[in-house]
DNA sequence: CTGAAAGCGCTTACAG
DNA sequence: CTGAAAGCGCTTACAG
């Protein structure tokens, strides 16, 4: 093509705004530049940031997501499974609400790569994950640093492996001199956490780190009953970082963020890697929690 | 071909796994089987329901959805749409956070129809929402059932649409003796709100229709905080039914559903309804909310 | 270097 | 009724 035709021919197809059919190249290429996000997180709490990071990491590479919500049924997964199949999805990733928790559907042997970010994948698979761990040690230093000696731990369920991951780490630095209260993810717990050690004897604490930012807000909303002084008296760390939650407690609260959304970018690259035929580590890969400080603590 | 030899492809190809490629298919039908949802609502409280119906509606039809999170940048909505065009989307359903704003993109003269749910379209379009009015309608005449006759208003900033459609609802029926009190969408403006009507002289509500779930929470905290009953001393509607927010208030909340779920179910079927060429009218639709009746009212 | 042909995996229209 | 060809909108490999 002679450069005069060229340069017609660029100027005519940005006049009727040309724009190339990726239907018809991803059929040549045997790439679509589109990816499925598998979650049966319906309310969305723990997917949405995930999924805003995959989105953010992959807009800059032309892929696009198709979001499947697939409740806790096996039947519905399979559907949009093998929806996304036929279209010629280039990876899948799989999301959740709970890392000791795996999809109701088979995503092994599929003809196309898939991540696990923040739900159990299978032992060989690619699996991204919070350092709930870490992310409770944060907490915890926070609380020591800041000179509390009698921190209490207030959690959700012992069934839950980020329970037991959390209240791992604060055994290790604050000892087993308090018990762990196990209880379950809601405001009532936190309140009734209160009235329990409130009603024993001995030393109050001078510091509750809670599981999560639902049991914080019960705890604070208690204290404040009780008349008792947060930060002050009592200093409260929450868990996930829940914005419109953790803004409103009086004080906001200073809580552990997980950084989904971190997660959510890794998962989207990790999965463009595998497409592409990239070597990527196979295993738990986990990634780090941070403290966002507000006034509890 | 022979019947038998039907059989055995159709044996074989039920052997193999074999499914068409929807990519080949939709570069002869001109139908992707895909649409795009494109939303400002990163929080995603409101487009998360709404997705929920999307999907829900779609997945029968064999339609996936691609997610677009925009925030309200114009560039990324314009690399958005043309990522979704570009892969022969057979609509696109716009969506916010917000009745009276609309999206930071363009959507006029796209090649392919586009359905507006929850976000603010341009005049000629197809738009969905909810029935603001008819959903406070429905919260004061409940109300007013139960015999409450002094229903004060408290509600968020009088610039939104929705908090001037159930105002004037809530006129309609209360009359106009108490003035509507607008304010934030907080629980700091619900604890305010309840401080300022307790500190005037005069009768005290028998009734408080909350514009959302946080205001309410605010408001039965600062009425428990006063020792005033809930439900015998004040009763309390919220609205938006936000079932984490509305299930942990004491007493858990009566609340407005804003049927959001329905909405994309409706938008969902609407832009597969242009995409297939059947006539759909044009213009704003409402769609019904309904009450969730629990224990504040 | 330029231009035409082949082919991705399907569906549809047509010839036998 | 059956079977082969044409074509959707691209990209790649090849002949000139």
């Amino acid at each position: 093509m002679g450069e005069k035709t060229r340069e017609r021919v660029k100027r005519v197809a940005r006049e009727i705004g040309f724009r190339p059919n990726a239907l018809a190249r991803g059929l040549l290429s045997k790439r679509s530049f589109t990816i499925g996000l598998l979650t049966n997180d319906t309310y969305g709490r723990f997917t949405l940031p995930v999924m805003a990071g995959v989105s953010e990491a992959l807009v800059d590479h032309g892929v696009s997501v198709f979001l499947c919500a697939i409740e806790d049924d096996p039947a519905l997964g399979q559907i949009h499974v093998d929806a996304m199949l036929d279209k010629q999805v280039d990876g899948i990733i799989a999301s959740g609400k709970r890392l000791d928790r795996s999809l109701p559907v088979d995503l092994s042997n599929l003809p196309v790569p898939v991540v696990y970010a923040f739900t159990q994948g299978p032992p060989d698979s690619v699996t991204l994950r919070s350092d709930d761990a870490q992310g409770a040690r944060l907490a915890v230093e926070w609380l020591v640093k800041l000179g509390r000696r009698r921190i209490v731990h207030v959690t959700g369920p012992e069934s839950f492996f980020s329970v037991r991951e959390r209240a791992g780490a604060y055994r290790e630095i604050a000892g087993d001199e308090e018990p762990v209260m196990y209880g379950v993810w809601s405001e009532g717990w936190g309140h009734e956490a209160v009235a329990k050690i409130w009603s024993r004897s001995g030393k109050k604490p001078d510091a509750i780190f809670c599981g999560n930012d639902q049991i914080a807000r019960g705890v604070i909303d208690a204290l404040r009953e009780r008349g008792i002084g947060v930060p002050e008296d009592v200093a409260i760390v929450g868990f996930d970082n829940w914005e419109i939650m953790a803004a409103q407690t009086r004080p906001p609260l200073t809580s552990v963020d997980m950084g989904l959304k971190a997660l959510g970018r890794e998962a989207g690259l990790t999965v463009l890697a595998l497409a592409e035929g990239r070597p990527v580590e196979t295993g738990v890969r986990k990634l780090p929690c941070h403290l966002v400080v507000r006034q509890s603590a």
